[in-house]
DNA sequence: ACAAAGTACCTTGACAGGCGAGGTATCTCA
DNA sequence: TGAGATACCTCGCCTGTCAAGGTACTTTGT
């Protein structure tokens, strides 16, 4: 099974921002990490993953900048900002409390 | 904090499953019950439960019947279907591996 | 007798996020 | 020279949430 749609939906960020948290990075990097922590049972669209990286630049979560490629195309880098650290400790917050009021409420017994 | 919008988006149908695996139940009392377990954190409202009914009603998920008012206008009841059980069963396992899987892309170490 | 509040259901339309499909450009290796 | 990996981006559709509005019955207080 692959979590996608409306799984993730409300998480994006909250797992862009985690990925940011610990340096720099750019949007094919982060898709594949995604993918290889979730051992491919996460799929983060390429759609979705600019988007939210668009959203994030907007709300001034995360700033760009144009970085040296390896091999392939030229990237685009994204940092953290303060900002983006307070959204990412409210997310995960919210997280957790969603994970709690979840398994009370599907729980079969109570 | 309360849960709502995207947090829940996905959920609902799994939170209203396992509230009727307990026996049947019309939508003001599922709504009055998800208020009480979550402590008024998590709200599901009315508009979201009553589409969430007609969609799983459509898929076969759950069958109703118009039964006796206890106090107040009419109440429309639902009962889980086999079906319903099997999909309750199969967003259960999906919630555990979403939960593990975020617990990981979300976790500052590693 | 009348109002207010609680019980109970339902629909419409707007909005936002995920994503399929499509496109661009570079580099490596056979 | 052509396939495949790297790397980015946009348009438009679809779906679920929900604010706002509506209907109708019962109880309770004045």
């Amino acid at each position: 099974m692959s979590i996608t749609g409306d799984l993730i939906r409300g998480h994006t960020d909250a797992i862009i921002l985690s990925r940011l948290l610990r340096g720099d990075s750019y949007g094919y990097e982060i898709n594949k990490i995604i993918s290889t922590i979730s051992s491919g049972r996460f799929e983060l669209k390429e759609a979705t993953l600019y988007t939210a990286f668009k959203r994030l630049e907007e709300s001034g979560c995360i700033a760009s900048y144009w970085g040296g490629s390896g091999a392939g195309a030229r990237r685009r880098y994204y940092t953290i900002t303060a900002a983006g650290k307070d959204a990412y400790h409210r997310l995960m917050t919210e997280w957790l409390e969603t994970k709690e009021i979840m398994d009370k409420l599907l729980q079969m017994e109570g």
